[in-house]
DNA sequence: CGATTCCCCTGATAGC
DNA sequence: TGCTATCAGGGGAATC
């Protein structure tokens, strides 16, 4: 599931393919997707409007269009892929009542099935937007009204940027003065963006910490090396362009890499956390 | 207010 | 074989 690093990596590749071109028609099967406004004021706003920035922050993607025919502010359309949400960059045809790629895609990107909506651009590709379970979620508005909705303004720091520091990752730790499990606070989009389930059990692994550690009982010794594990991972991530290393994430039963000790899962409020037993403590 | 549960979805898998 | 039940999971809403 895309997790910051995986959506750094879509707005990466995006950004030089997508950014100057205009959108001159859009297609949907799922408005549902859609959260804002109504699929009609949606393509009246899309069409026409010239992609003129692409950015992310946390999990969300925002694509700002321009303000044409000074009839309107620029306005963003913000992306958040959620589970199973691809963008995707390329030319599809209908075939058969189902977009289908020109260009070739390897035989395991199942994506290009579950094509949803898709933006039609000045060059003659495609933007495309598939979802194998129609979870996530587009908005668009002005890019003041954007930005300042919760999804974007309850959002914690950006653990890449140089400012967040281990100062402050201990700061906003410990002001939350957190009774919940490190893994359940790793994963709050409140206290800091873009974690999610995969990224947490890798970042808790590096840094030997048990998941169900309440956050408050972290040590410093803890707290720094949860930071510098934090970093690392994510930074190797991005690296990598998103293709999520996995020591621990899904290898229940399997051996842990450094000690060899098998892998457990365990339940975590709806979500699965998987750990090394010996390895992490809590 | 905090903690828990449900809901949105559908492919994969387990159970009968 | 073929059906049905269960599960996964980000995040928001409803409920306790």
């Amino acid at each position: 599931m895309p997790e910051l690093p995986e959506v750094q990596t879509t707005v990466s590749n995006l950004k030089n393919k997508i950014v100057g071109l205009r959108i001159v028609d859009v297609w949907v099967d799922t408005p549902q997707l859609i959260k804002k406004p109504s699929w009609v004021e949606f393509k009246k706003q899309t069409k026409g409007a010239k992609i003129e920035k692409i950015s992310r922050r946390g999990k969300n993607i925002l694509i700002y269009l321009d303000s044409r025919f000074k009839i309107q502010d620029s306005r963003i359309l913000l992306i958040h892929q959620k589970l199973t949400g691809r963008l995707l960059y390329g030319t599809w045809i209908m075939k058969h009542g189902a977009w289908t790629p020109i260009q070739k895609v390897p035989v395991e990107e199942k994506a290009n099935q579950y094509i949803h909506l898709l933006f039609f651009l000045s060059n003659g590709k495609m933007l495309a937007l598939s979802d194998l379970r129609k979870l996530a979620k587009v908005i668009l508005g002005p890019a003041e009204e954007i930005l300042n909705l919760k999804d974007i303004k309850k959002l914690g720091p950006e653990p890449l940027e140089k400012s967040f520091n281990v100062e402050k990752f201990i700061k906003t730790l410990r002001q939350a003065q957190d009774k919940r499990k490190i893994k359940e606070v790793l994963m709050d989009q409140e206290i800091i963006a873009g974690i999610g389930n995969v990224y947490s059990d890798e970042i808790l692994w590096q840094a030997k910490i048990h998941p169900f550690k309440p956050a408050r009982r972290l040590g410093s010794k803890e707290l720094k090396d949860l930071y510098q594990a934090l970093k690392d991972v994510l930074e190797k991530a991005v690296k990598l362009r998103g293709t999520d290393i996995r020591r621990v994430y899904q290898r229940e039963g399997e051996l842990c890499f450094r000690c060899g000790t098998k892998i457990k899962r365990i339940k975590i409020g709806g979500r699965s956390a998987h750990f090394c037993p010996k390895c992490q403590r809590i």
